[in-house]
DNA sequence: TAAATAGTGTCTATAAGACATTATCTC
DNA sequence: GAGATAATGTCTTATAGACACTATTTA
């Protein structure tokens, strides 16, 4: 029984049928000066030359059956650390979805699984683009977005990935502390509250935030942090997550 | 400009690189005798050969650039056809997520594209197995999983697609209405509420969850159907849930 | 002291949980 | 009439929205 599927193994023949490409894009997203931003990295080659999109690659795959290549989520984190130069230690990543459309690469078929990545504020000097910095920036995601901003629409499908990006943490920052990954380290309620507020997109009212916030600190998810902020008027108190939160 | 990435694309070899193959893999969910129940084909060849899996089978992908095969919605839709003879317009099929560990199946390296898909009971009796009958069957997700059925372990990591899509639905009953596709048409209220109870596997009060189903009355999301239902005691009303609902 | 913003309190409306009561059917 | 379950009502508690008020800092 067992000898029939080795047989069986040694003789596939995996060339026998097409594939397409399989690739990896990371919607790396941060806040900074009030704006839910992106990071976009201009294309060197065709197709889209010149044209900004996710960073993302092809998967590492093995030529044979027992050295595989790695694991989607490798694929990600490499991605992200080669054009950041942040490892997924300090940011969180999370699948999104797949994206396979055929011709959205004009080249050849191609599937690409995406990821998105949040990035905390205070980790940005920390970002090292792989390569030259130029080819990297920050943009806002409602100017991706942007319907008028017709000469630098996004290479491939990517603004499709970047709204899906964005609605999937929106849903998130109400069911879960992620909002950790979009605040530095450590936080005042003032602040975690404007960065619901500029991913949302929505004003929350300050007194009910508070409320909700109080009970995170019940709960153990927040705790104080020593010290205050200082800012132009009353300082305000900071916090921290607690360990093991996500 | 244009003309180099002409040159560009006909000068492009995709076979340069290795890939993986793409799969597309459906987890086919009903509610049945007050078991959530998935659908299982048992597989005919190596590897894996005689275990149960999802139904599933390769993308398509087209030899040229210029035809690049068919979109993975479409896949999915294929493979659910192919296999219950249920057309995507009588069932509700949405895209769960990537599953693409390498070593995930022993010939060579495969990256599936997961979907869920809801056919609701009283279209049960439409599904017509592709092949043979004896290789299909319906059987309850939590024997699907349960570790004690060792000698009726799932193929590849279909039990972890399992386990994904019924969380999956679980999230989606409380914040749309996918139960739609779960209960018959028309339905009564103890009857979708049972459908809650099965899949989420946890009680509900009857008179609170009377309260819930009445606000989807006023929204117009569902609506009183003529007749009642009979049954051993007090026969219930019927409800629909109304056009353009999902 | 004025401006600014952190932080607190309160009133109301809505929703959720627990559970008792009534209504209508079959046998 | 008994048993079963559909259908309704009620009491309590928790949560959300709107908004007024107090506290503490800088300039």
């Amino acid at each position: 029984m067992k000898d029939h599927e080795k047989e069986f193994l040694a003789q596939y023949r995996p060339e026998d049928f097409p594939r397409p490409s399989v690739a990896v894009d990371v919607v790396v997203l941060t806040v900074q000066d009030g704006k839910l931003r992106v990071l976009l990295v201009a294309r060197k080659e065709h197709p889209f030359k010149g044209k900004w999109a996710l960073p993302g690659g092809f998967l590492r795959v093995g030529k044979s059956s027992r050295d595989q290549g790695e694991d989607l989520d490798a694929a990600a984190a490499r991605e992200l650390e080669e054009e950041t130069g942040l490892s997924p230690s300090q940011v969180f990543v999370e699948q999104l979805a797949a994206f396979g459309r055929a011709n959205r690469d004009p080249r050849m078929r191609v599937v690409t699984i995406a990821y998105f990545a949040l990035v905390r504020p205070d980790l940005l000097a920390l970002v090292r683009p792989g390569g030259d910095a130029s080819r990297v920036k920050w943009t806002a995601v409602d100017e991706a977005l942007d319907p008028k901003n017709d000469h630098e629409r996004l290479a491939f499908d990517h603004a499709d990935i970047v709204r899906a990006a964005r609605a999937r943490v929106i849903e998130r920052l109400e069911t879960s502390p992620i909002a950790k990954n979009l605040v530095p380290e450590p936080f005042t309620i003032p602040e975690l509250r404007a960065t619901f507020e500029t991913v949302s997109g929505k004003k929350l009212d300050r007194g009910n935030f508070r409320r909700k916030f109080a009970q995170l600190v019940e709960r153990g998810v927040v705790e104080r942090a020593p010290g205050k902020r200082a800012t132009a008027s009353k300082p305000a108190a900071v916090y921290r997550f607690r360990d093991a939160t996500r």
